[in-house]
DNA sequence: GACACCTCCTTGACTACTCAAGCATATCTC
DNA sequence: GAGATATGCTTGAGTAGTCAAGGAGGTGTC
């Protein structure tokens, strides 16, 4: 098997263990899956905490039925609120709500204790970390906090 | 957000475009999806070509309930074979058949293509691949090809 | 050899997505 | 301004997994 395909599947494989610990982690303290985090977390990336249902299909890489079945959940607890264009009535956006944006913020705390622990045993160095996190923006993950460096 | 944590969330991500890329791949010309050929390939490297159905799923972080699901159809279609053990009644082997061997073969070949594709552009040279590799072997996924270097 | 207990596996009910279809609304062309 | 086409979103049906429960078989103790 070349380096490329063995490189590939263990990502897959990686990728299994790692959501399961951070479904664990994030669900016990706040009821919530990583697939809701990740939302939470794109929307609060973006300018007034809001965007386009179908811009947030294509950021986190799902089908706008997806999104639309996420969202319901999260929708009704109160942390994602549904707003509509003034110019479009085809549109709505998903907007953040107060409550959302303050949750958020204790779930990222959660979730960086997640990735410490994944990240601990056996020990990264910072430089591995973000050596990992490099060749993986290579692969069509669009990645988070696409801010330019010197942008905003 | 940390280093660990981008990481971890690439990651998640560029799991879902590699699947979809390996999915379009082997379902266009072997019918079959990226989990049904981790399946196989798994078989394929056990001894016998043969494994417990309950050492499987471990292999492959599944639980027991999806071995049984996912190899349905591939008994059906006859790449698997399902084996009683003579000592213990309760057990049962999941067996690549002959047909299982040749199929997994041409699929080998097709997976090897995509993986080709994923990491040509951008280009990436064979330490990178080795580096991502290496550095995925330390997250919790078992890997592939288990035989030792030297072995086999 | 009867009982408790453990292991292997399957099944029913659920979740989180997908795709295909459909509805509502915009936009473009004439 | 009417029809054709494109866009944004939701919905129904299907797929791939999960967990919890349970059946069937093995094991250990007395």
């Amino acid at each position: 098997m070349s380096r490329g395909l063995d490189a590939a599947l263990r990502l897959v494989r990686a990728q299994a263990a790692l959501m399961k610990r951070f479904d664990a982690g994030l669900g016990g303290l706040h009821g919530v899956s990583l697939a809701d985090f990740t939302m939470l977390l794109r929307l609060s990336e973006a300018p007034g905490d809001r965007m386009r249902r179908v811009d947030l299909a294509e950021a986190l890489g799902l089908t706008a039925s997806g999104v639309t079945r996420g969202l319901v959940p999260l929708e009704r607890i109160g942390l994602v609120r549904r707003d509509a264009d003034a110019r479009d009535a085809r549109v709505a956006y998903a907007a953040l709500t107060e409550t959302g944006r303050e949750r958020l913020a204790d779930m990222l705390v959660t979730a960086e204790h997640v990735a410490e622990d994944i990240f601990a045993e056996p020990p990264w160095t910072k430089e591995e970390a973000a050596q990992l996190a490099g060749l993986l923006s290579r692969l069509g993950g669009t990645g988070f906090t696409r801010r330019e460096p010197g942008g905003a």
